[in-house]
Parts: C-alpha cells; sequence; structure tokens
DNA sequence: CGAATTTGACCGGCGC
DNA sequence: GCGCCGGTCAAATTCG
C-alpha cells in the first residue's frame, strides 16, 4: 500500500533531452530544428507530468494519512458507544474498506457489554472471515470469470444478481475442506472489462502456482481502488495496456492474494506499461526516430 | 472414466 | 407469513 506511494521515487519521467543540445549542427536544416524544438516541447511536457505525478503522490500520501487518522478515531469511539442493536446486514454487501473495518473492529474489541454485541461478536469470532476486494482487469471481450490469481480454485455456482446484470461466479479454495476461502467473481457494473474478486477468509497453505499466475498468456492485472477508478484508468489506456491502480480501499489488516506482489515486481510492472504504452504513441517513435536520426546525421558530420 | 463445470433447486436471512 | 434475494448444493453435463 504505502510501497504504491512512494512511487513518487520512481523516475517516470524518461530523458527526452539527450542529445538535443549536441544535435545543434552547423547547418541546422529546417526539419531538424522543428524536430528539435518537437522534443523540446515533448521533454517539457513530460517535466509536467512528472511534477503532477509527484504532486498527486503527495496529495495521496496527505490523503493515507487522514484515513489512518480517521480510522483510529472510529475505532476509538465505536469501542465506547454502547449502540442499539443494528439490524443485520449482509457482509457481503459491505464495501471493501466496510467490511475491512468491521473485521478489524471484531478482532480488536474485547470489553463490550451489550448483549448482542457480544453474540456478534462471538459469531463473526466464530467465522472469523477477512473479506477483501479486489479488481482486475480484463478483455471486454472475455465472457469467463475466470481471475488467475496464483491459487486453484472449484466453481461451485454461479447466480444473476439482481444488481448486476453480468452473472456472479462462486468459488472455493480447490483445497477444501481443509482451506475454507471462498472467492465471488463479477464483472464490475461501471466497466464491463473490469473483474470484481471479492475473497473471504485467508489461505492456509503457499499459493500452488505462483509462476503460472506470473506467465499466464490471459494475464490480469490487479487494478485495486475502486470500479471507478478502474474504469477510469482502463478508460486513459487501451485495451491490451495493463493498467495498476493503487488499492486505496485495502486495510493493512487485510491480505489479499494479489497485496503479496513485492514492490521491485510493481516498480518493473509500471516500468513495462511506460514502455509499452510509450513504443505504441506514434509521436513518440516519430520523436525518437528523429532524434537517432538526428544524432547519426551529427555523427556523419563530424567525421567529415 | 474421473474430474471439473454448469445450472436449476433449495435454503435461510431479511424486509414488508 | 410471504416474497425476494444471495448463497449453496447436487444432479446433469462437459471435458481431458
Amino acid at each position: 500500500m504505502d510501497q504504491y506511494s512512494s512511487s513518487s521515487l520512481v523516475d517516470t519521467s524518461l530523458d527526452l533531452t539527450i542529445g538535443v543540445t549536441r544535435m545543434r549542427v552547423e547547418e541546422d536544416p529546417p526539419q531538424t530544428s522543428a524536430l528539435v524544438e518537437e522534443l523540446n516541447r515533448v521533454s517539457a511536457e513530460n517535466k509536467k507530468l512528472s511534477e503532477m505525478l509527484t504532486l498527486m503522490c503527495d496529495n495521496y500520501n496527505v490523503l493515507r494519512k487522514q484515513l489512518v487518522e480517521y480510522e483510529n478515531k472510529s475505532n476509538m469511539t465505536e469501542r465506547d458507544q454502547t449502540s442499539p442493536p443494528k439490524k443485520r446486514k449482509s457482509p457481503t454487501r459491505d464495501d471493501a474498506f466496510s467490511s475491512a473495518f468491521i473485521g478489524g473492529v471484531s478482532e480488536s474489541s474485547s470489553t463490550d457489554q451489550d448483549e448482542y454485541l457480544c453474540k456478534k461478536q462471538r459469531e463473526e469470532t466464530v467465522v472469523k472471515e477477512k473479506v477483501s476486494r479486489v479488481y482486475y482487469k480484463t478483455e471486454a471481450s472475455d465472457t469467463t470469470l475466470v481471475v488467475k490469481d496464483g491459487y486453484q480454485w472449484r466453481k461451485y455456482g454461479q447466480k444473476v444478481t439482481r444488481d448486476n446484470p453480468s452473472p456472479r461466479a462462486y468459488f472455493k479454495c480447490a483445497c477444501a475442506p481443509s482451506c475454507s476461502v471462498k472467492k465471488k467473481v463479477q464483472r464490475s457494473v461501471e466497466d464491463q472489462s473490469v473483474l470484481v474478486a471479492t475473497y473471504e477468509g485467508e489461505h492456509n497453505h503457499p499459493m500452488p502456482s505462483q509462476i503460472e499466475s506470473n506467465n499466464s498468456l490471459n494475464r490480469y492485472i490487479p487494478l485495486g481502488g475502486s470500479p471507478t477508478e478502474a474504469a477510469a484508468a482502463n478508460r486513459s489506456s487501451s485495451l491490451t495496456a495493463p493498467v495498476t491502480t493503487v488499492d486505496l480501499t485495502e486495510s493493512k489488516k487485510v491480505t489479499s492474494p494479489t497485496s503479496r506482489i513485492d514492490f521491485p515486481e510493481v516498480q518493473k510492472l509500471l516500468v513495462e506499461q511506460m514502455a509499452s504504452s510509450l513504443t505504441k504513441d506514434p509521436n513518440f517513435t516519430a520523436a525518437l526516430a528523429a532524434a537517432v536520426t538526428g544524432r547519426l546525421y551529427q555523427q556523419n558530420q563530424t567525421k567529415k
């Protein structure tokens, strides 16, 4: 989580200024100067974007800090309160944040007087489930509800729910009954190309096929965050370009299979994404080609 | 032929 | 009490 926030440390800017000054050759034909100008403009834009990214990261850090403070405060006040019994609500209908939050409360509180709450907590302790939600980006045309997260799952049901036209698939861990983790997979209402996987419980065994999940051709990228965030990220990129966003909703207490991705891997992925999106940009390739030819041209001139 | 998936039936919680 | 809805079961079907 915080590891993402440190993405501000990742230098996302590409050194496009290479050779720009040296490219000012004696003759400097009008085409070259135009390209150099374009290159300058692009590097300025790149610099501006880098600054914006840094600013965004700073803002994120501040917001994150405030969220943590708010969480702590809420935990404190809820423990003090002798709140009236609330109507039971299905945990699956809660969003990721509140579910994780409720889980946190049930773990930490032990001094409640209210009989109902005690009973409820006992129930929750018995269930002892940690709920986390992960968003995966897929091809929009891909109709399967299969999420390759490294674990093996057995599908035991599928249902069309009221709030979402796309069906919801129910999975149990293949190691069941020894591992009682469950997973629900459904397409996001907002963006059909985003799969929402809700994990209930924690695996009591290691990931059986980490390599498979990494090398799979049908590579799913955990998006995290909200569907809107994921959808927005999807809109801003090509369909094939994988997108990774920061999961703002997931509590540190909640562990999901995808949250185990260590930072260097994320960093590598980011670099790959940037590289692929840049190489797909015709403007960038044109500018790069111009820079290279310019450099070659300069070398030829100096040799003479 | 066994394992995995599909799909309709069933069950329990919740709101009215 | 009844109906709705999400979740689960298990027989039928498909797949390797």
